[in-house]
DNA sequence: ATTGGCTCTGAATAGGTGTTCACTTCTTCT
DNA sequence: AGAAGAAGTGAACACCTATTCAGAGCCAAT
């Protein structure tokens, strides 16, 4: 064998698998998982069609391992802001409020992740990714309930619901128009995750009070001006 | 012009028709909308693909109507029982019921007509149909709120929620297995209704009482016998 | 500089599905 | 019965996109 990958070449195998990733991401994002395709991928990372196959065996890998690394990061930051409340019903609110921030953050691509029908076998990967969150979801809720805030209920179930509220209203095809105004988008996000709070029992004057404290935080700063 | 047609042939085409739009709708009850393929489609009305498309102008026309009559037809039924209830709240609480068992009743057509994405263009019948009946519960909910049974809120927004609450924790994919089970199901309903009407600020307590009622007679009776 | 293997390329391939259309079959009217 | 026109047929076509692969280009070691 007359040929070792340097260094240096490791480096960019590396970069140009990621380079792959992001453009996906990016193709997500900006027209949905429909618009992620083989050669317009290739192309916004700046190789051939053919490349793509170096790195990833088919499509349908390539869109898992986008949605495990989406998903990763969500869930990460569900967890630091939960984490970071004083009792388990702001955590649950603050769970909440920055899923509800992070969905209209990048509209299509919470869409295409979670819903958007995917001509590839994908179900696997979007269904764990879907476990997971729902998952955290479900522990927030059952510490609120051990905690006596909440009343007893199926915790799997209220945070499924909870997640379909979020998603329904924030990015399904009835959602407000205008979410680009901050304004409008800030209420949605507030009133969304009133109700979200409600159904699992919290008590309306008690949810109103979470929400102002969680949401305020959550938001990007050019979103929180119109407070 | 030496032919015109007669009364038999008229209704031969209509039940022509017709077959052909049952046929789309077995098939999207069976398999979801990815399965309302032209081929299979014409296969199961006992015709051949190109004479589809002297009732059709195209695979989305098709569909859209496939849409518009299912969505009617649940329109109607949600009407029927919200009606049939003593006062809003139970109005709601009925219609809520309705939806829920409606969905759980073909879960792959509801997945379809919902959400799932198809190849076609049906944005704008599937639209409205979602609008329709997202505005019956907003109906619902704006007479329930002005009967002084809810808080005040944005109820477009809230019965958007609603749906997407019913829906997600139905026949999402993180729904719950073995729904088949006449006795899990209708915990599943009762939950998720429960949940739902929470969500819009009825008061916990009063909530199960709606439910209780609103559920058993809106079940099939082979779903009610495990009461 | 040369050699051997690795990586990249992009045109060609393959499979799946909506749509068309020349032809056949059926229906009506004289 | 025969003619004229409507309805039905299904194989062929068209289009789209994932995937392949033979050859070109690049990299490391001698």
């Amino acid at each position: 064998m007359v040929y070792r990958r340097t260094q240096q070449v490791v480096k960019r195998l590396a970069a140009r698998r990621s380079a792959i990733l992001v453009a996906a991401r990016d193709a997500a994002i900006e027209g949905g998982m429909s618009a992620v395709q083989i050669a317009p991928v290739a192309a916004r990372a700046n190789v051939a069609a053919g490349t793509v196959y170096r790195y990833f065996p088919s499509k349908a890998e390539l869109i898992s391992e986008l949605i495990v690394d989406v998903s990763r990061d969500e869930l990460a930051a569900i967890r630091r802001a939960a984490d970071a409340a004083p009792g388990p019903s702001s955590a649950l609110a603050a769970a909440v409020t920055t899923i509800a921030v992070h969905i209209v953050s990048h509209r299509k691509l919470a869409w295409g992740i979670l819903a958007e029908p995917v001509d590839v076998d994908v179900s696997e990967s979007r269904l764990a990714c879907r476990r997971d969150i729902a998952g955290e979801i479900e522990l927030r809720i059952a510490a609120a309930v051990r905690a006596g805030h909440l009343p007893a209920q199926d915790t799997a179930l209220a945070a499924t619901a909870l997640l379909g509220a979020l998603h329904e209203s924030l990015v399904g095809p009835l959602a407000p128009a205008n979410l680009d105004d901050p304004i409008k988008l800030r209420d949605a996000v507030q009133t969304t995750t009133l109700l979200a709070l409600r159904a699992v029992g919290v008590m309306d004057a008690r949810a109103r009070g979470l929400v102002v404290q969680s949401v305020l935080p959550a938001l990007p700063a050019k979103m929180a001006i119109g407070a």
